[in-house]
RNA sequence: GUCUCCGUAGCUCAGCAGGAUAGAGCACCAGAUUCCUAAUCUGGGGGCCGUGGGUUCGAAUCCCGCCGGGGACACCA
């Protein structure tokens, strides 16, 4: 049997119609849905077969709901079904089936949930910070997003690639390279150019560079002091001419550097690319022409001018002859261009030639998770992707809204002057990885959120990362104290012990864990995995908190052996699908409190 | 002006590819509790799902208009 028994059950529906209804088209079906009922009151399952069904079987649905009840009271997994409202039919398991779930996890373990292997390979793309300084909170909410997606995706059975694209070409690793240059003056000793006097402070050392080579040095993170430090270390003073080859070196080992840290960065959040691609490279490696090529060979680029912006102008527009892409031609608003007045490339080129290289290596579906702030960018690249592969191959982007960080009630600014620039690594260093992956999916992505820095360390009922974990711990200590049974012993327990509805009610949580973990991989909302493992989490208190009351519900009874077995296994699987749950997130549970 | 996301309880948000009487936490009210199965528990009040149309057996959910809010809007990356 399937890990999910409301799709064992809709197995069951479908055939049980087409038995009943035998000249109807296997398509007929397609949108019968099996879910749990709002009103627990209905049963453990229900089912529209009948209403969607009805039109094409020309039978009112609610008398073909009527058949189809009864045709499903005789099957051995129901106790009962009946037909309801305008043409329902709900279901009550008989408990022996809804029970069987337990041993089924325990067997299963972590691996229960997973859904069957989906065809075609996916390509995930996401953080893609510039390698231009360390990760900021900013960075984060993406990370944390794509990581789970990549996890929710495996877990539903498909095959993900999980990549990051550095931007190592154009104009602000050019800046980079500026400022880095900057920063290896500064570590040579002052007479090796005698740009400024002696004692002269940061903001004179750096007009004095930007005066001397007319740039304007954007980036003046100290961050990028340390690789002065390694340049004047490595190459002494012979990189006092700012050549375009020296330039270039600079680059490449500030780049490095940079992504280094990076790496180091994400690595501290748990986040672990399985490809890295260079802009630079691709360009190297005639990407960008070989992608020009093959949108003119579909004769979709051509010299245009594209027409001022609706709305405000820009005060400095004017018409300019570019090479531009029939992006239009695919549902974009406007052509867009490939080519800058002055014939470089523009960053969408180089971003197709990104994407030409994702067809070539095989993906059938391309995934990206962008900042809510790059929007306007998702239509142009759906198109050129369109174009690239003749519509074959789909493009999907999550869009992350911002994050305001707040800490005593106020919002923390992110600002690089003021000092209260807040790295990714501060936060991680101030709550924890956990705390900070799980807290950014307990809201849609593209919802804006707030995170709470006082709220993340918080031990209450209000702190959905306390709780869940909270709730594996319990599990684990009641665990620990019975002595560390192994699963393969408990799944023979007798399971008929577990009858009190708080417990029929976890084993219900439990068993909808595959269909959670299929509707979200399908939705892209990996925040849903977060709201299914409080609630999992909220049912398994609620029975703790009745053994408090009432200490015949308490999981171990010294009198009672095999209802304590019964209840040791309940517990330990409901432990497996917290573990399973959490390790989609990239969660590590914790084995107790503190 | 165009595109896009959003509008659900006092607050913060869920609502699972259209389903039955719309949910959770906080806050509020009323009880219980001081027990290491610790870091509270149980119950309750509270909603024209922004608004007006449409689609259909059925709409918070899909489509269109309007109102209100966020974001993006030539050659930046």
């Amino acid at each position: 049997m399937n890990d999910d028994i409301f799709a064992h059950l809709r197995g069951l529906i479908v055939a049980a119609l087409g038995r009943i209804l035998p000249d109807l088209p296997a398509e007929a079906f397609s949108k019968v849905v099996v879910e749990p009922p709002r009103e627990a009151s209905h049963g453990d399952m229900a089912t529209n077969a009948a209403l969607v069904v009805g039109k094409a079987a020309k039978l009112p649905p609610p008398k073909l709901a009527a058949q189809l009840a009864e045709a499903l009271a005789s099957l051995p997994e129901v106790a009962e079904a009946t037909p309801a409202g305008p043409g329902f039919v709900n279901i009550r398991l008989e408990e022996g089936f809804l029970r069987a779930v337990v041993p089924l996890v325990l067997r299963r373990g972590e691996a229960f949930g997973e859904g069957a292997p989906k065809p075609g390979r996916v390509n995930l793309e996401y953080v893609s910070a510039n390698p231009t300084g360390p990760m900021h909170v900013g960075h984060c909410r993406g990370a944390v997003v794509g990581d789970a997606l990549a996890g929710l995706l495996s877990k539903a059975g498909f095959d993900v690639t999980k990549e990051y694209y550095i931007n190592d070409a154009g104009a602000q690793v050019q800046a980079l390279a500026w400022a880095s240059f900057w920063r290896y003056l500064e570590a040579l000793p002052r007479d090796a150019h005698g740009l400024w006097e002696e004692g002269a402070d940061e903001a004179a050392r750096k007009a004095a560079v930007e005066a001397r080579y007319g740039v304007q040095l954007q980036y003046g993170g100290h961050y990028l002091l340390p690789v002065g430090q390694a340049l004047a270390e490595a190459h002494g003073s012979a990189l006092l001419e700012p050549s375009e080859a020296n330039l270039l070196l600079i680059r490449r080992f500030a780049v490095e550097r940079m992504m280094e840290e990076i790496r180091a960065d994400l690595a501290a959040l748990g986040v672990r690319h399985d490809v890295f691609v260079s802009e630079a490279a691709l360009i190297e490696a005639g990407k960008l022409e070989e992608a020009e090529a093959r949108l003119a060979a579909q004769n979709l680029i051509y010299r245009g001018v594209l027409e001022p912006p609706k709305g405000k102008t820009p005060e400095d527009w004017e018409p300019r002859e570019q090479t531009l892409f029939r992006a239009t031609d695919f549902g974009d608003e406007v052509d867009r261009p490939l080519r800058k007045s002055d014939g470089s490339g523009t960053y969408f080129a180089n971003d197709i030639a990104n994407h030409l290289h994702k067809l070539e290596r095989g993906f059938t579906q391309l995934l990206h998770v962008w900042g809510a702030d790059h929007g306007g960018y998702v239509r142009r690249m759906q198109a050129a992707v369109a174009a690239l592969s003749s519509r074959e191959v789909p493009l999907d982007v999550v869009l992350a809204q911002i994050v305001h960080v707040v800490k005593d009630g106020q919002p923390v600014r992110m600002s690089k002057r003021a000092g209260t620039y807040v790295t990714l690594a501060d936060l991680i260093e101030e709550v924890g990885k956990d705390a900070v992956r799980f807290t950014m999916l307990t809201r849609k992505s593209d919802a804006q959120m707030e995170f709470d820095l006082d709220l993340v360390v918080q031990q209450s009922r209000d702190n959905p990362v306390f709780y869940v974990q909270y709730a594996h711990a319990r599990a684990r200590s009641v665990l620990r104290a019975a002595g560390d049974p192994a699963a393969s012993e408990l799944e023979g327990a007798d399971l008929s012990h577990l009858s009190d509805p708080a417990e029929l009610g976890l084993i219900r949580r439990m068993a909808s864990w595959p269909r959670v973990v299929e509707g979200a991989a399908a939705a892209r909302e990996p925040h849903r995995i977060a709201f299914f493992l409080n609630d999992l989490a909220g049912d398994f208190h609620l029975l703790w908190n009745k053994g408090k009351d009432d200490t015949a519900l308490r999981f171990i009874q010294d009198a009672a052996p095999e209802a304590t077995k019964a209840r040791l296994a309940l517990v330990s699987a409901m432990a497996v699908v917290i573990r399973s749950g959490l390790g989609v997130m990239g969660v590590t549970p914790v084995e107790e409190m503190r």
